[in-house]
DNA sequence: AAAAAATGTTAATCTACATTAACATCATTT
DNA sequence: AAATGATGTTAATGTAGATTAACATTTTTT
């Protein structure tokens, strides 16, 4: 079980005692999932919030037609799964897949009061997370409403190079809400300008 | 002043003592707007939460070529204002401007420390508050993506049946993020069928 | 190394929606 | 009541991006 990463994530925000890191590593556990494993699937209550050591996973959506629609990838150090859902214990929209191998620390709904009490700071951390999280959930659909898929591309490319690198391009169409044919035509429009 | 209305919402998921009702009181400003006052100027910090008592107010970017694009609308019982600038305190992407006369109860970010502090639940509540924007502009990306402009007026239509009949036809159009003749022409299809 | 599966490209055709522009209706001001 | 401005409609034309289908390339499995 590797906490390091969680724990180098934590320290940028708050600072935690040694006692502390002993009662949060005695709360969360380690999962390793493989290439393929869903996380979480749609319709049901997300218990559990990642934080990803190793690896990638897509947050998506199937809709009436079969289609699916990537939201959100996580690689490391960041948060997977669908917080909505988490945090409001509703039923997810979302499913959440792993499209490498990937390995978190998981924090377990049902520990999270206790967590919280035992160390108040986390409760703020969380807080801020899903500040962040609504902050570009509102981005994002501004950039849908006012951008064209080429520039969204150029974004998305510029915000995350490492993310792009990793994934089928299939999917980082997925994300941009276009096909895979439109993007192609894209790249290759860019390359030659 | 009428906090009445901002009691009874309160109450719905909270129990408030009246010492605590007392203290709230004290803590919060009450606001009357016109008709096209801004609440809010994208670029600016947002400061303060409004709980709407009565009127209207449209949040709104103002893209790269002058285009609005409403995100959403706040009538009685709702909060307006950007969420996400006043819990991270970052410089706002929207406006919020009243589109009919509108009263509100304002509370304000300096003074939030103290309520919170006097008052835990309220903290419960405005993260609530925040989860609640955050699984509903989620699902926006969403319905964005995988449905067409006439589903999309269809669920808005029979989301907020209040709010369709109050604002003119334009705005509905700038919030599903069509253009009003297409909006038009949707509609005369939805009559015809 | 061959076969199979997954991913990426190209081009033709199609469609949902934008844009423009002209006009119609309704609300507000004088 | 006329005039002005705000809102809504219709129709013609234009375009971003979807869909289909065939093929190319890369990766994985055997």
């Amino acid at each position: 079980m590797n906490i390091q990463p969680l724990l180098n994530y934590i320290s940028k925000i708050v600072t935690l005692t040694d006692e502390e890191i002993t009662f949060l590593t005695s709360q969360v556990t380690y999962r390793k999932y493989l290439k393929g494993q869903y996380v979480l699937q749609q319709g049901d209550i997300n218990k559990s919030v990642c934080f990803v050591v190793s690896g990638c996973t897509k947050m998506f959506y199937v809709d009436a037609d079969g289609q699916e629609h990537i939201i959100m990838f996580a690689v490391e150090d960041w948060w997977s799964s669908d917080l909505g859902s988490f945090i409001s214990q509703t039923p997810s929209d979302f499913n959440v897949q792993c499209i490498e191998d990937t390995e978190c620390i998981v924090f377990s709904y049902n520990n999270m009061e206790e967590t919280y009490a035992h160390i108040p700071k986390l409760e703020r951390l969380f807080r801020k997370t899903i500040e962040k999280a609504l902050v570009a959930s509102q981005k994002r659909i501004v950039r849908n409403f006012s951008m064209s898929a080429k520039e969204r591309y150029i974004i998305f490319r510029d915000s995350y190079p490492e993310i792009e690198q990793r994934i089928p391009q299939y999917m980082v169409a997925s994300y941009l809400g276009i096909s895979k044919e439109f993007l192609s035509k894209i790249k290759k429009q860019i390359a030659f300008q």
